[in-house]
DNA sequence: GTCTATATTTTGATAGAC
DNA sequence: GTCTATCAAAATATAGAC
C-alpha cells in the first residue's frame, strides 16, 4: 500500500476515534508511519486529507448499506437485514460522529459527503418502504404517512442507537433500539 | 450571578458548541469574562469544570423531559409531548454530544452524569410505554417485547434525529424521524 | 478572589536539503 | 517523495503579586 493510501486510511480511523477536532496531523503521520514532508506533499493540509478520508468511508458505509438492502426478501426482511448487520457498537458510525463536529459542519467539502451518504441512505430506504406498504410486508402504521418519514425514523434509531451504547459503556440499548424498531414495523 | 456560575454557563454552552476536545480553558475564560487566576481558583482543570457543567446540563435535561413524561393523557400523548417538544435541532443535544466524545467517555467523572441521563430517561419512557400497552394506548407493536425496547427506540430516534438534521443542515429530518415514529406508536 | 507573568507541550504548517 | 529543521500560535496549566 502506498503512503498516500496509509495517510488517508489513517485518517480515516482517527476521524472514526476521535473526531476531526481531536485529529492531530502529527498523529495522522505517526499511525502512517509517515513524516511531515511526506503528508504535506501529497495533501495540502489537515482538511484536504480529511475530505479524501470521509469521502472514502463514505463509499465504504454505503455499499454495506446497499448490500443488505437490495437483497432478497420481504421489505420488513431487507430492512431487518440492514438493522441486525454485524457493527463494532460502540466504536459508532464513522459517518454519523461527523456531524457533531462544528468545523465539519461549517465546512461545505468535509459536510458534502456526511450529508449525501444520509440523504441516499434516507432516500433508499424510503424506498424499501414504499415497496413494503404497497405489499403490506410492514406494520400498518409504516404506511400512515410519507414512506420518507418511516426511512428517517429507521435511520435515526441507528444513528442514537449508537449514542446510547456509547453513553452506557454497552452495545445492549443499541440492540434493544433495534428490537423496539423491528417490533413496531412488524406486519401483524 | 457570581463568577463561578458564569463559567460553569459558559462551559455549558461551549461543551454543547464544541464538545470537550474542541473546548479550551482559554475560550471559557473569555466566554465567562474571566482570568485565569478566577477559573483555576474556582475549578482544578478543564475536567472539573466540566464535570460541575455536565452535572447541570443533565439536571435540566431530565427536568425537561418530565415535564412532558408527567403530563396529563394517554401514553401516546405524553410520549408525542415528549417527542414534539420544542428543541433547537441544529444545535443537537447537550448530553448526547458528550458520548461521541473519546475523552468524556474515558473519564469516569465526566461519562457519569451522560450515562445516568440516559439510563433514567430510557426508564422513565420504558413506564410510560408500559401503562400504555396495559391501557391499550399505543400500537400493538409496542406490546410484543420488553417495554425497555421501545422505550430505547424512542430515545434513538430523538438522538439520531439530531445527527440526521446536522448531517443535512436543515432540522427537517429530525421532524420526519419523529412523525415516523409517532405513526408506527399510534393506537389503531 | 482576581490579576499578570511565565512555562511546557502540541498544533498545523512552511522551508529547504537530500 | 521523503526527511529534518524551524515557526507562530494555541492549549493547559503554575507562580506569585495584589
Amino acid at each position: 500500500m502506498s503512503t498516500q493510501d496509509r495517510l488517508i486510511e489513517s485518517t480515516q480511523e482517527l476521524l472514526w476515534e476521535r473526531g476531526y477536532v481531536g485529529t492531530s496531523p502529527r498523529a495522522i503521520q505517526q499511525r502512517a508511519g509517515a513524516g511531515q514532508g511526506s503528508m504535506y506533499h501529497h495533501f495540502h493540509g489537515k482538511s484536504d486529507l480529511a475530505a479524501a478520508a470521509l469521502a472514502r468511508s463514505a463509499e465504504q458505509l454505503r455499499a454495506l448499506a446497499e448490500e443488505r438492502l437490495a437483497a432478497p426478501g420481504t421489505a420488513y426482511q431487507r430492512i431487518a437485514g440492514y438493522l441486525q448487520r454485524e457493527r463494532e457498537v460502540l466504536r459508532g458510525c464513522r459517518i454519523g460522529r461527523m456531524a457533531q463536529d462544528p468545523e465539519v459542519v461549517a465546512d461545505p467539502r468535509l459536510r458534502a459527503p456526511v450529508e449525501e451518504t444520509f440523504a441516499w441512505l434516507r432516500g433508499r430506504i424510503a424506498e424499501v418502504v414504499a415497496e413494503g406498504v404497497a405489499a403490506g410486508e410492514l406494520a400498518p402504521g409504516a404506511g400512515c404517512g410519507d414512506p420518507a418519514d418511516t426511512a428517517a425514523a429507521i435511520v435515526a434509531v441507528v444513528q442514537g442507537g449508537y449514542v446510547l451504547a456509547r453513553a452506557a459503556g454497552d452495545p445492549e440499548p443499541f440492540h434493544q433500539a433495534v428490537r423496539g424498531a423491528l417490533a413496531l414495523l412488524r406486519p401483524a
